[in-house]
RNA sequence: CGGCGUGUGGCUCAGCUUGGUAGAGCGCUACGUUCGGGACGUAGAGGCCGCAGGUUCGAAUCCUGUCACGCCGACCA
């Protein structure tokens, strides 16, 4: 694809990919920075992305038996402190609230970084009997964590999630439920969002502050480096046996309930503009782009040139379509189109009002192809049904296509220094090695993908024999 | 938390070295001409120069302090 630079004020991808990421960020008016440092305004056009993004999920949630519930945003300290890796892991981040009003709190609080806690002090008295079992419960909301380095998207100080938190009788059925929503992230980035993804298993160094095992989906972004796109975690009884979650089983046993907890943030959004975008702007996989089709009228002061758009608006019924009528000139408006990254426009003048035809153009590729106007709806759900594989088929082929191997160290610190992506690579599975590993070459191991290959039998690093292959890579 | 950088109309910035009536481009408003890849003309509106002290006859400019934001590291969804 031929990557001609339009739009003066996106810097390009190769020159500076950062500057690119907030300009994209910027032009395409997904959101405004805040007077409150690490927070952002999400606008209209970033809100209706994760609105899209809430619907999809939603549905395919509700679709496996969750219900969704809303939890307190405060956590008093010593809820906090119940499960010790858990607030050692989040203690460093935690916004307090000491004052109602004008009074010191007997006890301060802080705004929810997580839910885990309060979820759990629920289930302790919700939870009696294995006829109460499972609780599949889910909230959407925001949280808060006082992160030091902010960027849109990637990492802000309050951000919107999804929090999933359930209890079971078992600890196979909260393994079991651990990989299902693991699945649902995962075949939702690949189906709608178009973004490929590599499931497997955190490291012990990696994983989730009080989890008994946690597993992610890791993407990759255009300028190589990976991006944690959605987590689920098996907690075993770990938090039970710290809050005191038991049931009565059928056998008439007291025993210790299973949890899980898994999540997607609104970091998902940073992904999607990172794997899709190009020097024009976003690029927005028709599936959840808020408006799927641009119609710009060319010459609209044109007697009729208006009501056609508006006739084929109305014909397109069945698609999320909107008209450009500002008297911006048509050059304005496509360069908009782009840069808010809308799948597909549709050209509209006297011309081909007259031809009886009208021009469509995509966003990926900007072909232009010209349409019988009688065609128009069959030839737009044909462009948005391609387009929508494409961009999946093109990013599937640069995570392949960035995805490298290495057999020993040498070849492992010569990968990284010359390549940037993932690298697979055997590992001995001890922390030690790992933290070496990241502290020498600043790469972390992503996951231990699911998909197992024996690529030698020792560790790449420290050449003693090898466990478990391992995803390596440089992360957002 | 360390390193770097920036604060001047809505936006991007010039002016600061060497103190002397606040500037440009874009955007905005009105009217007209335009319209197939960021059109043009004319007229207009809009700023106690981040904040607080200080030096001076006089401070956007010099000094001190402070706040905020951005980028790069370490830490994290």
């Amino acid at each position: 694809m031929a990557e001609k630079k339009l739009v003066e004020a996106i810097t390009s991808m190769s020159e500076d990919f950062a500057q690119w990421y907030t300009d994209v960020v910027k032009k395409a008016e997904l959101i405004d920075y805040s007077n409150v440092k690490g927070c952002m305004v999400i606008k209209p056009a970033g809100y209706a992305i994760w609105e899209n993004i809430q619907k999809r999920l939603d549905e395919r949630f509700k679709a496996t038996g969750v219900e969704n519930v809303y939890m307190p945003m405060f956590i008093p300290e010593s809820l906090l402190q119940k499960e010790k890796d858990h607030v050692e892991g989040f203690a460093p981040e935690v916004a307090w609230v000491t004052h109602g009003g004008l009074n010191p709190l007997q006890e301060r609080m802080c705004v929810r970084p997580t839910s885990e806690t309060l979820f759990c002090d629920f289930y302790k008295g919700d939870i009696h009997s294995y006829r109460d079992l499972p609780k599949v419960y889910n909230q959407w909301c925001s949280v808060v964590r006082w992160e030091k380095e902010t960027r849109p998207f990637l990492r802000s100080r309050e951000f919107l999630w999804q929090e999933g938190h359930t209890a079971h009788a078992t600890a196979e059925e909260a393994e079991e439920r651990t990989e299902q929503m693991l699945n649902v992230y995962a075949d939702f980035c690949e189906e709608v969002l178009a973004i490929p993804v590599v499931k497997g298993r955190k490291t012990e160094k990696e994983k989730f502050a009080g989890a008994h095992a946690t597993y992610s989906i890791e993407a990759l972004m255009h300028d190589g480096k990976a991006l944690q796109s959605g987590t689920s975690h098996n907690f075993g009884d770990g938090f039970a046996k710290a809050f005191g979650i038991q049931f009565t089983d059928k056998d008439n046993q007291l025993k210790y309930v299973h949890q899980t907890s898994w999540g997607v943030s609104t970091r998902i959004i940073g992904a999607i503009i990172m794997v899709h975008g190009d020097d024009s702007g976003l690029v927005l996989p028709p599936e959840i782009a808020p408006t799927q089709v641009m119609i710009i009228p060319i010459q609209q002061k044109k007697e009729g040139v208006l009501d056609k758009a508006y006739e084929l608006r109305d014909k397109l019924g069945n698609f999320r379509v909107k008209v450009d009528d500002s008297d911006k000139s048509p050059g304005w408006k496509f360069s908009e189109q782009e840069m808010r990254g809308i799948p597909l426009r549709v050209e509209i003048g006297p011309k081909d009002i007259e031809a009886g035809k009208c021009v469509i153009c995509r966003r990926d590729t900007r072909e232009k192809i010209e349409v019988e106007l009688s065609q128009l709806e069959k030839a737009v759900e044909e462009q948005l049904k391609k387009m929508q594989t494409e961009m999946l088929e093109r990013a599937k082929k640069h995570l392949e296509e960035h995805t490298y191997t290495a057999l020993n160290k040498e070849e492992f610190v010569k990968t990284f220094a010359e390549k940037s992506g993932f690298v697979k690579a055997m590992w001995c599975g001890e922390t030690a090695c790992e933290e070496a590993i990241k502290e020498d070459m600043a790469v972390t191991s992503r996951c231990i993908p699911f998909k197992q290959e024996c690529l030698s039998e020792t560790c790449v690093y420290c050449g003693k024999p090898a466990k478990k292959m391992v995803y390596w890579g440089k992360a957002y």
